[in-house]
DNA sequence: ACCAACACGTGAACC
DNA sequence: TGGTTCACGTGTTGG
């Protein structure tokens, strides 16, 4: 990376006297040598020129250009993606907020309380429902598909005291619909908002 | 792109008698300009290293085999991505909600619950909800337990032009908890909404 | 002294 | 017939 400029002319011309221009035997080994690089160059060229969607002008420069600007287009994009990913995770925790607000305005009322979550992007994690009738409990969980998802929810729920007695798992697209019937034991007492912050506290 | 090898040598030698090798007055204004395309060139050089992180040979040989990866990986980043995005459409967010929608509109129903307060075994017409995520469907009913429900509620579905894959009855106290996955078949195109009215109607 | 990488000037080809 | 792009050989420099 060293710019000579043009007035190294006037260096060509005092510089004539060098001892030795070049050495004859390593002169061609020279010009073998430098034809290897070009030829190299030009191959990783026509290699990049590939990769760019659209591509109109086969010249260097223009592929230099588009390769500059697609790869700013990539990156971009994946910055996009990443921040709605980490948009995702975030949400989840609103939306256990949420239902649990829900869930005190409509305590009285009804205990359901589904997962309706009103921001645009937070698609998954655990929607859970909660619901109870006399000693029988009803938990529904929407979880990402995981090894050992479904283990690790019913530890939780015998935790809580509770009894399963059956269980479903239905696979839904990249989530794990989860339907399990409990019973109360003893001294379970819990309000299902408990259950569900539990449940949600549980599945981190 | 023409390769012209090392056998130009000899023609050079023998062209040696051509009317114009170059223009005289036309022969700065060459170097001039090839002199400006190599700057280009350069300048987009190091205009490209600079999107590539993690870079550490400024070669050019190296900053072209460097962006050809980096945009290879990028391009399967946003691929995996874009996958990603297909199966878990923000579609089964708002649907959920748009569902719930149309549940509150058509009749307040609660399903049944006992928190110990109130009791609201309520009116004969079930909880539905519904969500789709790509071309797969996930059908959930609570309704009360009677004969012949479940098989109602299948044929109910499979009207509406979607396959049955997977299907779930958990008994719940006096209800059922239904859960359904469907594939959607050939041009069916309904909105959730339709479902669930469909399938509410369909069950009276 | 070698090797690798660079910029330069130059002739040719292609609109 | 200019204008533009290319590949080539060569001189030069830093490690």
């Amino acid at each position: 990376m060293e710019k000579v400029g043009s007035a190294d002319l006037i260096r060509r011309e005092t510089k004539k006297a060098q001892p030795l221009t070049r050495s004859p035997s390593n002169a061609q080994e020279h010009i073998l040598a430098e034809r290897k690089r070009r030829e190299k160059l030009t191959q990783r060229f026509v290699a990049l020129s590939a990769l760019i969607p659209g591509l109109k002008k086969m010249d260097k420069a223009s592929v230099l250009g588009d390769a500059i600007k697609h790869i700013k287009y990539l990156q971009e994009s994946v910055n996009e993606y990443e921040k709605q990913k980490k948009g995702r995770t975030l949400e989840s925790v609103v939306l256990v907020n949420k239902s649990q607000l829900v869930l005190d305005e409509l305590h009285k009322l009804s205990p359901s309380f589904s997962d309706g979550n009103r921001d645009y992007s937070s698609s998954n994690l655990p929607g859970i429902e909660v619901r109870v009738s006399g000693k029988v409990v009803l938990i529904k969980i929407i979880c990402e598909k995981q090894k050992g998802n479904l283990i690790k929810i019913m530890g939780e729920i015998e935790k809580l005291g509770l009894s399963i007695t059956n269980s479903s798992l239905l696979p839904f697209g990249p989530t794990s619909d989860i339907s399990i019937i409990a019973q109360k034991t003893g001294d379970f007492d819990m309000k299902v908002e408990d259950v569900v912050k539990s449940l949600s506290y549980g599945l981190s």
